[in-house]
RNA sequence: GGGGGCGUAGCUCAGUUUGGUUAGAGCACUCGACUGUCACUCGAGAGGUCGCGGGUUCGAGCCCCGUCGCUCCCGCCA
């Protein structure tokens, strides 16, 4: 209320409440910023209008207290206007108040100067009420709230019903660490929390609910970071009779939608790519668009090359791969050696570096190259080219990082670009270089290409998935796929996936198969991770701006103080002992 | 599980380089003055286990070892 005062509302009697965001005494009178959740309003106290009594009390009030003022919206006199503030033409002559909820004296400040440093992360959400209270935070969870009503809005128009699904559920073994709730009644046993609704969406479109959506909580236990907490808030989002198309040109119209209530206009439909493309390109299944610097594969130019370790890489059936810097030549020894330990610790043996000078090359690995070698490889004055030998499951991810931070020194990623992509057609599994086993690269219940399947029914690494994630510059806002409805499939799947005895896929899935043979529709759907599209929406970088009470990346709760021990009689009664030696 | 950064007054920080008197500043807080401020101004004051523990030293905020907390990253996150 008292935020939103204009000058339309001058000469109105108004009562108002909120928080004192600052006070000016100034020994005959007295002035108070009103904070509301809609801003800022000046509170007036001077004889001219209130009584002695009520100026003295207005003068001892403390920062952050609760009050509630009388009065009447004023203009304020020519010159003593505040165009900084959107309630700047008025202010409110106080003739009452009331201090409803005084406040101690605030440990971090509400109140900062537009240059001022936050306070710590810890001190900020150890008095999280407090920091909730400033304008940003404020603007972060209104937004999160508009963001909700726009997804309700959109799906609930296209026919999609919002639909619940429990969060005590059966573990399942495969992905992120569990959360486990144990049960009081049946003693040994326990129940998950859902690590996404996936199964049960699935359940609802064998149920006949053939477009369901759900803004769901959902809970891994796995470390955390600035871009991951423990729980999260998905968009969750599944139907009956639909192909990949439907799904994309759905989900793009919902993509859409959010970045218009966030601000921005954005072209749809997106561009895709392929898997396969990604890689070979950008060494990424979700490449940053912002900038070119792509991987280019040079492998025919050093095939030539004396280099014992570039020949080797080359016999060993590998590639040499590498992407050109322009204007990089000029860069320090110790900034290329970075960029090479950067590529090391992404798993790559080393990183060739070549610059060119009056059409010659210089480095290390010149001398085994042809003299007018700068032509083949595409590379004028001035570019410095940095490239990985060996095989493409070393290169990619190494020449992917190296030229992420290339592109950070350069500045290629301008902020107010928005490369939004389509990857489609990932590999149906991934194979663990050490044990052999297949993984799900989506999830298990995910439909294999079936022409890959038919082609080449003994070779699953071959096999691509009908599963596609949203990107967005270099982010994955999102993915999904059309989902295995046959139970026979699926239960192929998991006897590739390292569950091969029937009883045992029952016993684990067996809800699952039962839907699915009961008569299961072609479904499939997408999932959006909503705290970090709210994140990117609100210009942020960490989730915890966009939730109220996040947790540290210690995992723990500091304002409420969670987790937290129980006293031995609850543990008893849930079968519980902790082993522990320290806290049994 | 591993690596980096940070930890000094309620908050934000200086002081640590090269160990040496009583650890400082701004904001906030308390008291006083002030009738048009909006970073109000002015005067005075209070406020510190220098994260914690151990060590080296005649002497440690500063050096060494350990530990805790927050944070960023790797692993992990179907």
């Amino acid at each position: 209320m008292g935020g939103n005062l204009r000058s339309a509302h001058v000469g109105q009697s108004v009562t108002l409440g909120g928080w004192v965001h600052k006070s000016r005494d100034l020994g005959g009178q007295v002035f108070i910023d009103l904070r509301d959740r809609e801003g800022l309003v000046q509170i007036a106290f001077n004889p001219g209008w209130t009584a002695a009594d009520v100026i003295a009390a207005a003068a001892a009030i403390g920062m952050e207290s609760a009050i509630i003022v009388e009065g009447s919206v004023a203009l304020r006199p020519d010159g003593l206007r505040n165009a900084a503030l959107p309630t700047g033409e008025i202010e409110v002559r106080a003739t009452a108040f009331r201090v409803v909820g005084p406040a101690a004296t605030p440990p971090i400040p509400v109140a900062l100067d537009k240059e001022a440093k936050l306070p710590a992360e810890d001190l900020r959400l150890r008095h999280r009420v407090l920091d909730l209270r400033r304008a940003e935070l404020q603007r972060n969870l209104v937004l999160r709230h508009r963001l909700m009503q726009v997804t309700r809005n959109y799906l609930s128009d296209d026919g999609y019903l919002e639909l619940e699904t429990p969060i005590l559920t059966k573990p399942t073994p495969e992905g992120a660490r569990d959360f486990l709730v144990p049960s009081r009644m049946h003693a040994g046993e326990f129940f998950a929390l859902p690590q996404s609704p996936q199964i049960y969406k699935q359940l609802f479109m064998c149920a006949g609910f053939d477009r369901y959506f759900q803004i769901a909580r959902c809970f891994r236990d796995e470390d955390l970071r600035a871009d991951r907490q423990l729980e999260f808030t998905q968009i969750d989002i599944e139907a009956s009779f639909i192909t990949r198309e439907d799904i994309l040109a759905m989900a793009e119209g919902l993509v859409k939608a959010l970045w218009l209530e966030g601000g921005v206009e954005i072209e749809t439909p997106f561009p895709r790519m392929s898997y396969a493309e990604a890689m070979e390109r950008f060494g990424c299944d979700r490449p940053d668009l912002r900038y070119g610097l792509e991987i280019r594969d040079l492998s025919s130019v050093f095939a030539t090359s004396e280099s014992g370790i570039i020949k080797g890489a080359l016999e060993a059936g590998g590639r040499v791969r590498g992407i050109t810097v322009p204007g990089a030549a000029s860069w320090s020894r110790k900034q290329v050696d970075e960029l090479e330990a950067i590529a090391k610790g992404a798993g790559a043996g080393g990183l060739v570096r070549l610059k060119v000078a009056d059409g010659k090359l210089e480095g290390p690995l010149a001398k085994f190259m042809a003299a007018d070698a700068a032509g083949p490889l595409g590379l004028v004055d001035g570019d410095l080219l940095l490239a990985v030998a060996g095989a493409d499951r070393i290169s990619s991810p190494a020449l992917d990082r190296v030229r992420q931070e290339c592109a950070a020194r350069l500045g290629l990623a301008a902020a107010d670009r928005r490369e939004f992509l389509w990857v489609l057609d990932f590999p149906m599994f991934d194979r663990d270089p050490e044990t052999g086993a297949l993984a799900a690269v989506h999830h298990p219940f995910t439909s294999p290409n079936g022409g890959d399947m038919a082609a080449r029914p003994d070779a699953p690494d071959t096999w691509r998935a009908l599963a596609y994630d949203c990107v967005l510059n270099g982010t994955e806002l999102g993915g999904g796929s059309i989902r295995t409805s046959d139970p026979t499939v699926q239960s192929r799947m998991f006897e590739l996936l390292g569950i091969p005895d029937r009883a045992d896929q029952e016993r684990r899935f067996g809800f699952l198969l039962e839907g699915l043979r009961a008569g299961a529709p072609p479904h499939g759907g997408i999932a959006f991770g909503f705290d970090r599209i709210a994140m990117i929406l609100a210009g942020s970088d960490s989730l915890r701006d966009v939730i109220a009470f996040p947790k540290t990346t210690a995992a723990r709760a500091l304002f409420e103080g969670a987790p937290a021990v129980v006293p031995a009689q609850d543990l008893a009664d849930l079968h519980i002992r902790v082993t522990d030696k320290e806290r049994a």
